[in-house]
DNA sequence: CTATATACGTAGTCTGGCTACATGTAGCCA
DNA sequence: TGGCTACATGTAGCCAGACTACGTATATAG
């Protein structure tokens, strides 16, 4: 996939993947890569910065806990970040909607 | 709809638009606005130097005409921008599969 | 005669993901 | 026991690409 084209969705990703549960930043990048069939292998240098934006923002939630030696910080959805979520959804139809009937128009 | 989530697309919008016609780039604005109901309103800065981009690139070709006293540059698509057009398709599928796929998993 | 729509273009900014780097632990294998 | 790989987090700085803000000019309506 072209770069940058991510440009603009990665919060969405990042909450979507969230949705309903809790994961620390190297399990949301497996996450991604799972879910997208290896599509998506975001780099730490582009997940990290973000996660500590969106958390900034009030969308996510962490803490630290040690599991076997090794410290994660641990994310998981706000309400705020609920709502986010539908909101970047919504977003994300209307893109594909105005792009996508332009492409094929 | 937000800013920067063109990002990557613009050169599509722009093939996809002259896909079977010939357009100056006032037009090419004007189309992209009906196309897709009044969603997409791209400024002349972001259409004009990307339509010299995609020339300079072998994607359009040019010409000048003059309709009533006004010098218009008209595009039209050249072979390779037509194969460009494809691949730009098939990428905004893959694109649309992938991060929708996340979405909405 | 001036305001608006038409028409093209460039210089510089700004944003947001990426590259490259820095740090450290756990576990495996030779 | 020493090194390699996977795990895990983080920052500084770069860079591409769309956008803002201009500048130029003609036709037409009021």
């Amino acid at each position: 996939m072209k770069a940058d084209t991510l440009r603009g969705h990665l919060d969405a990703l990042l909450l979507a993947v969230l949705d309903g549960r809790k994961l620390h930043g190297y399990a949301i990048i497996e996450a991604l890569q799972l879910r997208s069939d290896g599509a998506l292998d975001l780099p730490t240098g582009t997940v990290y910065p973000a996660l500590r934006r969106l958390e900034r923002a009030g969308w996510l939630a962490s803490e630290w806990d040690v599991v076997s030696g090794r410290k994660r910080r641990t994310y998981r959805l706000t309400r705020t970040g609920q709502q986010a979520l539908q909101a970047e959804r919504a977003e994300w139809r209307e893109f594909t909607a105005v792009i996508g009937g332009v492409l094929q128009a």
